[in-house]
DNA sequence: TTGTATGCGTTATCAG
DNA sequence: CTGATAACGCATACAA
C-alpha cells in the first residue's frame, strides 16, 4: 500500500511482492531473474499500477530519452511536416522528443543547445541559421540542411539534383527562356545548391537562364520589378520559372495573376519542397519534393546510433518531381 | 576543476568558491544570499560553465517543468497552429513541451496520459477522441474542443456563435437556399456546435437549409451524390454552404469545380477553422476563424494554474469571419 | 545568513 | 540468482 497520494515506487513493490528492491528494478528492466520472482513482482505492479519514476532513472542513468529538435517554428508547413516525421521516428523508438523554436533567431538557437544539455537529452537535431554556431562536441548532434564538419552529421536532400531535375523537367515541357528567383539569407547551406543544380543543367542543355535572388532585407517588390522589367506588350520573356521554395513560389503566382500573366499558359513554374495543401492532399504548385519521411528518419536513427563508429558526415537523400498545376501536363 | 569529463555539479561549484553546497543552491535558485558569497559563486559558476542538471532538481521536486500536449498529429495545419502557439507559450515560462501524437489512435491516447504521469509531468493539455477516456484526477488536465466535467477545464472557440455567424454571413451575401455539410466521428464535442448554432440561426432568420453529414465509415463519395441530387439541368439548388472545416470545405469545392458549379459565382462556400496557405498568408476558403493564439495562451495559463482555486470549467473563445475568395466580396 | 546532512527513485556494484 | 547498499545531483529542513 502506497503512503497517501504519491505514486508507488520500488520500494513500494517491493515490498508488496516480498522481494528486494533490486529485484523489482531487474524486473522491470527485463533483466534475468527467476521466474516466481518475476510473477510476484509483476503481480505487485498490477496490484499498485505501479509504472517507473522516469526522473530517477534519469538522474542515475544520465540519460533522459529524448532528443531535442531545434527548428524555427511550426507554422511553415515543411518545418510541420518535418517535427511531424521527426516525432513519429522518436515515438516509434520509445523516445521522447523536445521542441524547440528559435523563430529564426540566432541567439535563442545558442541558448537552446545550452538547455538542451542541461536538460541531458540524448542528442540534438537542429535546422538553424545562425552562421557562427559552435556545435558541442560532446553530445550526438545532428543538423538538417547545413554542413558544419565531417563531426557533425548533416542530414539533407539532393538539392542540387533538384536544381538539375527542375531545369530538365522545364526544358521537357517545352521551355525555352528560364529564370530562378530565391529569397533568402546570405548564408550557404545545402538548399544553396538549389541554383547550382538548375544552372549547370542549363548549361549542360543550352537552355538560357537568368537568376534573381533577393538578399536579406531587400523587400518582396524586387521581384516585381524584375518581371516588370521582363514583360514587353503584355508578354513575359520567361516561359518557364524555378523558384526556390513552394512558399516563395506561390507568392510569386499571385504576383503573376496580378499582372495578367497565366500560369502555366504563359509561364510555367516549379517550386521546391513539396508542399500539400491540408498537409495530404494536391500539391500548392508543381514541385521539386522533398524525402521528408526519409530526412527524418535518417536524422533520428543518426542521433541515436553515437556509439555506432562510423556515420557518414553527409546523407544525401533523393528527390523527386510532382505535378501541382502550375506546369503544363 | 570537474573531474574528467562529465558536467560540473553543485559540488564542483562550491568546491570553486569556497562555500557549502546549499548555498550555491541558493544562488542557482535565486534566494536571499549575502552579496560576497553571491559574487563568489557566481564567479565559479563561470569559471566552470555549470548549469544546474534537471534530472535532479526533477527528482528532488518531483516536477519537470515540463507539459504535455496530447494531439492527433501536425500534418494538419490546425493542429500544427495550435502546437505552435501553445510551445511558443510555453517557452515564455520557461516550460518544455512534450509532445504526444496519437494518430486519431484511442488505446494511444490512454497510453500518452500514463506516460505522463510516469514522466512527471507537470500538467497535460490533449485534444483527443476516445469517448471512454477517464481523465487523471491527480494532475492538471485541460482539454480542448471536449467537455468531460466541471473539474476539467475545457477550453474551445465559440463554435455555436460560429455556426450561427456563418449562416448570418450568407443571408447577408444574398444567399437563399442553404446546407451544411460536415465529416466525422459520432462523437459530441464542441465543435458538434458549429451545426446548432447554424440551424439556429437559420431557423430564426427563415433561412432554408439542409443538414447532410457524413458518419464514420462511410465514403466521401456521399458528397458527391449528395450534390448531385441537388443539381437540377446543370444548377445546384443551393447558393450556399456551410461545411464543419476548412479541409473539408476545400474538397468540396474541388468536387463542385468537377461537377461544373463555380465558387462564389453559383455557390457560396464558408469552412470553419481559419486555416491560411503555407500557415501565414491567404485564407484557402472563406471561413469562420478561430482564435488559436488565444485558445493556446488559455490552455498553457490555465494548465500552470492549478493552484489557483477558481478555474473556470469551459472557457469559449470569440471567433471572427475572413474572407477567403469562396465567398463574392 | 550559511553549513550540514538527508532523501527523492533509480541503477549498479558487491556479497551472499 | 538475489539481497543489501551506495551513489546520481539537487533542494531543503535543521543546526550552527
Amino acid at each position: 500500500m502506497a503512503k497517501g497520494k504519491s505514486a508507488p515506487t520500488m520500494a513500494d513493490v517491493a515490498r508488496e511482492a516480498g522481494v528486494a528492491l533490486g529485484t523489482v528494478s531487474r524486473v522491470v528492466n527485463g533483466e534475468q531473474v527467476g521466474e516466481e520472482y518475476r510473477e510476484k513482482v509483476q503481480a505487485a505492479i498490477r496490484q499498485l499500477g505501479y509504472r517507473y519514476n522516469s526522473s530517477g532513472r534519469a538522474l542515475r542513468t544520465d540519460s533522459t530519452n529524448t532528443i531535442a529538435l531545434i527548428i524555427p517554428n511550426t507554422i511553415n508547413p515543411y518545418f510541420s511536416l518535418l517535427v511531424h516525421h521527426i516525432n513519429c521516428e522518436l515515438e516509434k523508438r520509445n523516445y521522447k522528443m523536445m521542441l524547440c523554436f528559435t523563430e529564426y533567431d540566432r541567439s535563442r538557437e545558442i541558448e537552446f543547445i545550452q538547455m538542451a544539455q542541461q536538460n541531458r537529452v540524448d542528442g540534438v537535431i537542429a535546422l538553424t541559421y545562425n552562421p557562427n554556431l559552435v556545435i558541442p562536441e560532446d553530445i550526438p548532434f545532428v543538423t538538417i540542411d547545413r554542413f558544419f564538419s565531417v563531426s557533425v552529421p548533416c542530414v539533407a536532400s539532393d538539392n542540387f539534383g533538384g536544381g538539375w531535375m527542375a531545369a530538365k523537367k522545364l526544358k521537357e515541357l517545352g521551355c525555352t527562356n528560364t529564370a530562378f528567383l530565391r529569397i533568402g539569407s546570405t548564408l550557404t547551406h545545402e538548399p544553396s545548391k538549389r541554383k547550382d543544380g538548375f544552372v549547370s543543367a542549363c548549361v549542360e542543355m543550352g537552355l538560357p537562364f537568368e537568376i534573381m535572388a533577393l538578399e536579406d532585407g531587400q523587400p518582396f517588390s524586387e521581384f516585381e520589378r524584375f518581371l516588370s522589367d521582363h514583360i514587353k506588350d503584355g508578354k513575359l520573356s520567361f516561359d518557364g520559372l524555378f523558384i526556390g521554395t513552394d512558399s516563395l513560389a506561390w507568392r510569386i503566382i499571385q504576383l503573376l495573376k496580378k499582372m495578367n500573366i497565366r500560369v502555366p499558359e504563359d509561364v510555367q513554374v516549379i517550386g521546391f519542397d513539396g508542399i500539400r495543401i491540408f498537409g495530404d492532399q494536391d500539391y500548392v504548385v508543381s514541385t521539386i519534393v522533398q524525402p521528408v519521411q526519409e530526412i527524418a528518419e535518417a536524422c533520428v536513427s543518426t542521433v541515436l546510433s553515437r556509439h555506432l563508429s562510423s556515420v557518414p558526415s553527409l546523407i544525401c537523400l533523393p528527390v523527386s518531381y510532382a505535378y501541382g498545376g502550375t506546369t503544363k501536363e
